[in-house]
DNA sequence: TTGACAATAATGAACATTCATTCTATTTTC
DNA sequence: GAAAATAGAATGAATGTTCATTATTGTCAA
């Protein structure tokens, strides 16, 4: 009676079953605590599947990884589209990240805080991939279209970006307790004038 | 013949060679793509002392992680006791730990680099640890001294040493390619007085 | 100084377990 | 009815841990 079980017109297709079951069990518990059985029992697929759609273990965790950097990068590219001043946007793409940890908490652990190299190998570092160059790309305009202060490129982005991402890290491990879109106003301004009185 | 062996007076204790080779082992590949063979071999030490001195593989690790955070937390008493005002301690933490990135490389990877919940379990996370609570003690002080903006304080410590913190990374990983001492004026520059021009 | 003895530490082969992967049988799809 | 997808039991390599044996160190009486 097969017809009877398919209680959906239209079924989640299982390598998306795949991925959102290891997307979970790997933000909770982290890469290489979790089992292909576990993920294959979350998931309600058998292993065999796993190993066609994907190859294997590691062929999951890449494959959430460069599913999830897809999103980023159409997410800087609408930005970059809608907003014409490189400090519009940078302060868009904080925005609409702070907004996310709130909404898709495990898509954005995924990504900035989980050890990539565990899995990835021989790939581009974060750093290098499409989005954050593009993010690099923003920075570099908002200095030279004196925006933001001239000093090392990279110095710049770990000022503009550092402490971003260590507030998303400390609201994902539960240290902030307030939504970081109502602590976004707050904290633009001291990104921008400095922590000094 | 054991007196030709004994090629040096002091030789180096056995603890002390097993807590080097993990350390080495553990930022270079990760915890646990890193075999207590290996650690093993790299230490020169048979495994039973392993098991003798540490309890197992977590042990090590958990040896070696309470071990640095205890010079962490030496380096942030001395800053405390030598430096009065918030501003200053802060300053000179910043200081000294882009110092220790350039002269101990694995210690401060080790530190800043590691995610500690593969080894820790239900230990307090590295927030909640002695040194830390120290520092939002600095942050704290500095708000109620009117040193620093007044903020919620999760923000501040953010703000304060969330981009320090990507600096540090950067450098790690090798995208900075001056050493971050050198950086230290420019940087700090940019931390209390902000990003606009 | 010597030798006997106990206590402590070091050793590493053997063991037990976990777990990624393979592969053949079965089901579904076209 | 052929091709593609799914299923899951079986496999075997990797690796954390145990433990009986050996070596070292410290103590004290002769």
């Amino acid at each position: 009676m097969p017809y009877l079980k398919r209680d959906a017109l239209c079924p989640e297709p299982i390598d998306c079953k795949i991925l959102t079951a290891a997307l979970d069990l790997f933000v909770e518990r982290g890469f290489h605590n979790i089992s292909i059985h576990e993920v294959q029992q979350r998931a309600d697929v058998s292993i065999g599947s796993i190993y066609n759609h994907f190859g294997g273990k590691e062929g999951v965790a890449k494959g959430l990884y460069y599913h999830i950097l897809n999103e980023i990068d159409e997410l800087v590219n609408a930005v970059l589209a809608s907003h014409s001043s490189p400090k519009e946007q940078y302060q868009e793409i904080i925005k609409q990240l702070f907004e996310h940890t709130e909404t898709h908490r495990n898509i954005i652990a995924f990504m900035f805080h989980t050890k990539h190299s565990e899995f990835l190998s021989g790939e581009p570092v974060f750093c290098d991939t499409k989005p954050f160059v593009k993010i690099r790309g923003i920075v570099e305009q908002g200095i030279a279209q004196n925006e933001f202060l001239k000093q090392d490129l990279w110095v710049s982005t770990a000022a503009l970006f550092g402490s971003a991402y260590k507030m998303i890290q400390l609201r994902l491990d539960g240290n902030i307790k307030t939504p970081l879109p109502e602590l976004y106003d707050k904290f633009m301004n001291t990104q921008l004038n400095g922590m000094l009185v």
